[in-house]
DNA sequence: TTGTTCTAGTCAGATTCTCTGATTAAAGTA
DNA sequence: TACTTTAATCAGAGAATCTGACTAGAACAA
């Protein structure tokens, strides 16, 4: 079977159960939000480089940090380094998400051990590690 | 890191350089399209089955199987067992892309070899098999 | 057999996501 | 200074997706 879907699967499953958790917890976020809020780092990053990291164009993701930006899950701060640049940086409000998040992860990965087994979960995570050397346009 | 970011990065990375080969080569289908396409079955599927396998809703999926057919990539015939149902079947014109996008994956799956070698991959292909178990709604 | 309920698919309408192309302002460079 | 590149935004359009309502056939119960 075609490792493409393979991949698909399961990171669907993810990205659908951890939304659902968050939205659950009373956090109003879509996917292709919390697909590039994911992406902004602890100080702060730059929409091109949100963009690049989420793999979409500059003005798909400014669109998507204006949503957020409006129910207040990020900010846009300048970039001191830059006068052009502006900074998007997570806000207080939305990392109280976090925890309801890594929970749900840690449900869905307790659930694939105990069908898998830990060796390959183990083995799993490393190939994958290791596949987004060459995969994560991020790094 | 996050398994779901993890298996997301690679997932996106197939989809995209499959679909840009199959484009390549002169088919006129896009990601949403393909993603339905891949589910249908040798014998042909109901549009409620290839909504569940895609994740999609029933309209989702009519729309995307309403384009394809247009272009003569799949067509649709009635279901000899259920007189209100339908069955969504792939045309020799879609099937001639098939070598197309297996030609692309053997050289993705030969580049990911490459980097993390012949035993991760199998052991990464394994445990992804035998997650598609509990998590593709298709079986 | 005859209702009643369920299922497969479609129609209508709206929202969300995403893109291409053009523009502005700040940096970098010759 | 003048030219080129880069970060971000504006404007407009197209693609994908959804909710809700509907039709026709199937399944089932009395």
């Amino acid at each position: 079977m075609n490792i493409g879907l393979l991949l698909f699967i399961p990171s669907r499953e993810v990205e659908n159960r951890i939304l659902a958790a968050v939205v659950a917890a009373g956090f109003e976020i879509t996917q292709a939000q919390a697909r590039v809020l994911m992406r902004v780092g602890p100080d702060g990053t730059r929409l091109t480089e949100l963009a690049e990291a989420a793999q979409v164009t500059k003005q798909t993701a400014g669109f998507l940090v204006d949503q957020m930006e409006k129910v207040g899950y990020v900010e846009r701060v300048p970039d001191p380094t830059d006068g052009r640049a502006r900074l998007v940086r997570v806000t207080g409000k939305a990392k109280e998400a976090v925890p309801v998040a890594n929970a749900e992860m840690a449900r869905i990965e307790a659930e694939w051990e105990q069908h898998i087994g830990r060796r390959r979960m183990a083995q799993l995570r490393e190939a994958l590690e290791m596949l987004g050397e060459i995969t994560d346009p991020y790094r």
